[in-house]
Parts: structure tokens; C-alpha cells; sequence
DNA sequence: TCTGGGGTCCTAGGACCC
DNA sequence: TCTGGGGTCCTAGGACCC
């Protein structure tokens, strides 16, 4: 119980760059005229807010809420809902992206709205200067308004980036003193810290643990023994020691997946199967877009979890013979799954495909580039190449070259109901990106309190 | 009536082995 | 009556993240 830890890091920062209220930030982009109003993004089926603009959040509308609990509030206060459009909110996180590594060298993506930069060398010596030329030009060539955070560990610089959120400060720095820090985050609750989830919170207080700070100067080794070692390395990194190494190995991919619920509730294997042929086809469109292959398919399909039947929930697998990312090879497997997993009965409301064993093709012993790789394999992975330019150039829509085990019938069941999706927008940058000083920049400069205060 | 989708990592426990 | 101990590998499920 007395062994020794690492030393806190002293040099080199860590900086968390977070969109605000991202899916809200996108939508505005294309709609300035509702730029100030109440804006809440629907998820898929319109099921439950997952975004939600300042002026939302201020009416009191939480994360997660099925809208149908909200249908008042929104008439009452002339809240203006959209469905999700993730193919906008895509693009657009790209264009972010693409900003933070032209100002940085190192750069870790870490989810649609979030990056890590890691800031040594001239960009420590003026980390405050930069954060604030970088907001500045994320809105300027991005149009989306972003918080940052900085401190000598990732987990404190989320904490960093909380309270910057939280005071509506643009940049806030935890790299400050250990009494600085230590009073700081004790005006922060334990389930801000990240790692300290729902469980974690309702517990830890049992320990006298309810803030930040308590958690830091908790005994890491006996917080080990009780909970678990990402608990451990939490309690390092929030004293400065960094613990989270993102190595070239945590960046790879290791599944992917592709769900959805139906619009409606659905019975019968035949609607089933065209659900799961889709998915099938999505997500091997997606693995093929990374350039990896796989060797094993799950298929799952489940009831909802509010119906008043039991909840029923199925799932199956199969490993094909070969690494592959023919789509045609994996909605066999993946129907023969269904087949195996289907019962008559259940009103089922979800289904969904997951791929693993993922790997680069080069990575795969031997086979894929085998001399002896069998012609059909070749003349398919042909195929797959075809359709994937064929449909890149007729874009998004139905137009979609496709299965036909997919289906066809735009009105079937299971398909997702999206009543106040944005329009597919053609995506050019350079009108909406002009120089300060006129358009919409200038109008989100206008804006009360842009740029943010920071405060380092 | 109506409740998201896509990820990662850790742990406990079983199977198996010597 | 009393029936080892320790290692590895695999998997299901939990917890967490956005």
C-alpha cells in the first residue's frame, strides 16, 4: 500500500477542444434566422432530444427526454425541433477537424465533437493566445462555436473544459497551482469527472467522496482494491500525472456497427430481413470506406424495452471462412443468423448488425492477396468496388445502387420515421467562410459575448 | 400512441492445462 | 470425512463515453 507514484507531469499540456451544443450548432449554420431560439435534434424516429441549443437548455428541456414529454413545452415556447441529420453533422465535424490540425500538429479525434491536441513548444509557452486564435478560427472557417480546455492531463482538461462550459468562459486552464487546483475542483461534483459514471457516483459518496477534489486526494490503491483500475488512473491523472496513453494501437478499430429501431413496431421475418440486409450493407459500406475487412458478423433483434411483453432480446453470429468486405458473403451469413435467432410473436422494435474481428488487409495472413484467392472472391470485390463509385457518385438518396434483399417499399415498417430532418445541403465551404467582417461571421461576432473570456 | 446509435475497456468466471 | 495450485485464454456482461 506504499508504493511510489509517478511524478505529475511538467511539461507538454493537454487541450480538449469541444463543439458547443454541436447538432444545434450545426443546424443553425443553414438557418441563421433561428440563431437565439429554443432548438432541440430529435433522435432517429424522432424518439428523444439529444441536442439542444442555449436557449433550450435554459427552458429546462433535458438530455434524453422522449419528446413526446415535451410536445406542451415545445408549442408553449415555439420550440423549433429538427430530426437528426447525421450525414450534416458529419461533414461539418470533418471541416472542424480539418481546422484544429492546420493549428496542430497532434491532433487525436476523440468523438464527432471532441479532440485532444497536445500542446508542447511554442504552443505551451502561449497555449492562452492560441486557444483563443483558435476559437476565433474554428467559427471563421467552421461556423461552429467551440469550448476549450487545458490542463496537464486529458481527464483535467475535461474537467477544465466543464467549467469553462459551465461560466461560459471560451477557454479555461486547470495547468495551475496544486491549491488552486484543489479548490477549483472542489466546487466540482465527483460524476463531472470523466470515467465517474452513474454507478461510480452513487457509490463513491460511501466513501466520503463527493467531489473532485475528494476523489484526488483519495488513496489511489485502496480505490483500486475497491472499484477497479480505471478508477486508479483516474485519481492519477486528476493530480497531473497522465495515465491515458493513446498509443497507435487504441486508435484501431475494433467493431463496427449498424442499428436501428423501426418506425414501427414489426413481426414478421420478412420486414426483418430487409431491416438487417440494409444494416448489412451499411455497415459493410462503411468498413469498406476505412479500407478494412472482417471476419465475423452479429446479428441482434430486440423488443422494446417500454412494451408492456417482456423484453426480448436475440443474437447470433457467424465467422466466414475468409477476411473479407463483400457485402453479398456477409447478408448470407447475416440472414442465416435471423433465421436461427426469429420467433413468431415478439413485436420487435430494434435490430441491428455488429462486425468484428476487424483487421487491415495486409494484416491478414496470406489470404486476401493470395495468388490462390478463389476467382469468385476477386470477381466480387470487383463488384464492391463498382457500386461503392457508382452510388459516391449519384450521392446520397435513393438513387442508391443496391441489394435487392434490401427491399424496396419506402412505407415499410420498419423504416425510421425523420418528420423535421434539414435538407440534404450541397456542401461548399467557400461561400459560407469569407473573410471577417461580413455575413454571418460578423453576426455571430455580433452576438452578445463573442469571443468568450477566457481564463487561464 | 411515441423512449438513439456507436463505440471502448475492464472484470469475473469458466474451461482447460500442467 | 478429508480431494492442489497456478497459469492462460476466452467470453459475457457491466460500466463508461459521446
Amino acid at each position: 500500500m506504499d508504493q511510489k507514484l509517478p511524478a505529475p507531469s511538467a511539461q507538454g499540456l493537454w487541450a480538449i477542444v469541444d463543439c458547443n451544443n454541436f447538432f444545434a450548432s450545426c443546424e443553425v449554420i443553414f438557418r441563421p434566422d433561428l440563431r437565439g431560439r429554443p432548438l432541440v435534434v430529435l433522435s432517429s424516429n424522432d424518439g428523444c432530444v439529444i441536442a439542444r441549443s442555449a436557449e433550450a437548455k435554459a427552458l429546462g428541456i433535458r438530455m434524453g427526454v422522449p419528446a413526446f414529454q415535451l410536445q406542451k413545452l415545445f408549442a408553449a415556447n415555439d420550440v423549433i425541433v429538427f430530426s437528426s441529420n447525421f450525414r450534416l453533422y458529419s461533414t461539418v465535424s470533418r471541416r472542424v477537424m480539418d481546422v484544429l490540425a492546420h493549428f496542430c500538429p497532434r491532433v487525436e479525434q476523440y468523438s464527432i465533437d471532441e479532440a485532444f491536441l497536445y500542446l508542447d513548444g511554442a504552443l505551451e509557452v502561449y497555449a492562452e493566445e492560441f486557444c483563443v486564435h483558435l476559437i476565433d478560427r474554428v467559427m471563421h472557417y467552421a461556423k461552429v462555436p467551440v469550448s476549450i480546455g487545458v490542463a496537464r492531463t486529458r481527464t483535467l482538461a475535461k474537467l477544465a473544459s466543464h467549467v469553462a462550459k459551465h461560466y461560459r468562459y471560451g477557454a479555461f486552464s486547470l495547468a495551475r497551482s496544486e491549491a488552486d487546483i484543489d479548490r477549483i475542483l472542489s466546487l466540482v461534483r465527483v460524476e463531472e469527472v470523466w470515467g465517474v459514471g452513474r454507478k461510480l457516483a452513487r457509490r463513491l459518496p460511501l466513501y466520503g467522496i463527493e467531489t473532485a477534489a475528494q476523489l484526488r486526494a483519495a488513496d489511489p490503491w485502496r480505490m483500486q482494491q475497491i472499484f477497479s483500475v480505471t478508477l486508479f488512473n483516474t485519481i492519477l491523472e486528476l493530480r497531473g500525472i497522465p495515465m491515458i496513453d493513446v498509443g497507435a494501437d487504441s486508435t484501431r478499430r475494433r467493431t463496427l456497427a449498424a442499428s436501428r429501431s423501426f418506425g414501427e413496431r414489426v413481426t414478421r421475418i420478412e420486414d426483418l430481413r430487409e431491416a438487417v440486409a440494409t444494416f448489412t450493407a451499411q455497415a459493410l459500406r462503411r468498413l469498406r470506406k476505412e479500407g478494412l475487412v472482417a471476419r465475423c458478423i452479429q446479428v441482434r433483434i430486440r423488443t422494446s424495452y417500454f412494451a408492456r411483453q417482456p423484453f426480448v432480446e436475440r443474437e447470433a453470429e457467424e465467422y466466414l471462412e475468409r477476411y473479407s468486405s463483400d457485402t453479398l458473403a456477409f447478408t448470407a451469413a447475416a440472414m442465416r443468423c435471423l433465421e436461427q435467432i426469429y420467433q413468431e410473436g415478439p413485436l420487435y422494435a430494434k435490430a441491428g448488425v455488429l462486425l468484428t474481428d476487424l483487421k487491415r488487409p495486409d494484416q491478414v495472413e496470406g489470404s486476401l492477396l493470395d495468388l490462390d484467392r478463389p476467382p469468385l472472391e476477386e470477381r466480387r470485390a470487383r463488384l464492391m468496388q463498382v457500386m461503392d463509385r457508382i452510388n459516391a457518385k449519384c450521392g446520397p438518396g435513393d438513387a442508391r445502387l443496391r441489394l435487392a434483399s434490401e427491399g424496396m417499399n419506402k412505407e415499410a415498417p420498419w423504416r425510421t420515421n425523420q418528420a423535421h430532418k434539414s435538407p440534404d445541403y450541397v456542401f461548399d465551404w467557400e461561400p459560407i467562410t469569407e473573410e471577417p467582417g461580413s455575413g454571418p461571421l460578423q453576426a455571430a461576432k455580433a452576438r452578445k459575448g463573442f469571443p468568450p473570456p477566457n481564463v487561464f
